[in-house]
DNA sequence: CGCTCCTTTGATCAGAATCAAACAACGTGG
DNA sequence: CCACGTTGTTTGATTCTGATCAAAGGAGCG
């Protein structure tokens, strides 16, 4: 792996993984200065590296500063699933800090900006203050949450409804963080990604595109989203029902 | 929502959730013996309740103890994707304790017995054990993972590979607790609920499962699946690559 | 006996994959 | 500065997997 390591310091209180936590609701001050302690170094990763490989027994996790990264998994004959994306603010590799290894394999989209730290670090910080462990539990469950609802895109909708729910999911997550506004916002994936996360052909993917230009319904140009009909997008892409009935239904 | 309280007491020492719980690696005493002093009563729930239900404010969480049932979503009209089974021994609701309400939507598949006790009880006791806080962020990873091969499954596998995939999953994980042998397990699902879990119709479900039985990989009936050839079966079903080369790939 | 739920069958249709190739943009080294 | 390789987008033609529609058997049950 291609990484560059830069100063040794401490996570800027300006880091995404701050305006983060906060948004999980009140958080004591004690547990706030002991992640803002977590000593590690800002790194550089560049677009199409694996920064973290399932398996394998990784000594640090990383806080996604800013560009993008994405889960993946491949079949045996080098088809991709993209199976989530990680924007800044995200943790990766954590997971190596219960269990020892690397539960996933993530990749960079973009070039990379990311606090590395500790996973010991931060078992231990989270040991000692378990508010930050249910916070943890909380993210964890988000992201379930978030993966139901990208079984249901994946099983249930098709290729026109997955790409909008994929880009009105897309825009609100960017939203909340300040990164869209209400004309859309930076895309930094090829047509291949946006295939590979939506279980569909390359192909197939462009023509739905090509249509929802020519409809008015948004256009991807030079990486960036323009929104053309936020109301005919999020018709499309509210496929989900309320949940009431489940047996035969 | 129909279902029967019974006795008020403690949690079995034979709970499955005790198995499950020791199979995650060493826990001190004081954690088990927490878990162990947790109150709560038995209840018995009947095939097709909705006992959990996303978004609504719940005070219990429950632990399933015998039979199956399943986290899903619905489309709008109606449509079902199961996204992801619940076996003997998982836990159902706990997000509750730590963020006030219901974050998924939990059917019963089959009558269940599941032991019933307050989430505010449970976020105390993870409060004070941080070993059993790691734990439940460990399980939810785990389902994280389990999450992402099935998105594999729904993004990039044939019917042939879903349905091969699906059960040789699913025969890994009841062996492990006991409940599958060699020779295959019962199966409380019917054909409709199958291709719910994996974003197929009804009638090709049908139609790939006579194939199975007609070429002897393997045979449901009476709610026992059979498996006849479990090296075409796992054959099948491994269509995960090792994981290596992303971007292009 | 008449429901209801589940499985099976037959016929037709369509959404999306696949194959093949051109085109466009970009960076690089000669 | 241009030829060239690489990466990404677009187009056309064809095929096929799996959805949909419709209806008939089976099995269990009150």
């Amino acid at each position: 792996m291609t990484v560059k390591k830069r100063s040794q310091r401490v996570l800027s209180h300006h880091s995404p993984i701050f305006r983060r936590l906060k948004d999980l609701g009140p958080i004591d001050v004690d547990a706030l200065n002991a992640v803002a302690s977590l000593s590690g170094h800002e790194i550089e990763i560049p677009r199409g590296a694996d920064f973290v490989t399932r398996g394998t027994v990784i000594s640090h996790a990383f806080a996604i500063e800013t560009g993008w990264a994405m889960r993946y998994l491949l079949t045996r004959d080098g088809r991709r699933q993209i199976t989530s994306l990680v924007l800044p603010g995200d943790l990766v590799g954590y997971e190596s800090a219960l269990v020892g290894r690397a539960a996933h394999t993530v990749c960079a989209l973009t070039n990379l900006k990311a606090f590395a730290f500790d996973a010991s670090d931060l078992l231990d910080i989270l040991y000692a203050h378990p508010s930050l462990m249910r916070i943890l539990a909380w993210r964890q469950d988000s992201e379930i949450t978030a993966m139901d609802e990208s079984s249901l895109r994946l099983g249930r909708f098709s290729a026109e409804q997955r790409l909008a729910h994929f880009f009105a999911d897309l825009w609100r997550r960017l939203r909340r963080v300040g990164h869209a506004d209400d004309r859309g916002f930076d895309l930094p994936m090829t047509q291949s990604e946006i295939s590979d996360a939506l279980g569909l052909s390359l192909v197939h993917t462009n023509r739905r595109l090509q249509e929802f230009r020519r409809d008015g319904v948004l256009a991807i140009d030079n990486g960036r989203l323009r929104i053309g009909d936020a109301g005919r997008l999020l018709e499309l892409a509210s496929g989900r029902g309320a949940g009431a009935h489940a047996l035969g239904a």
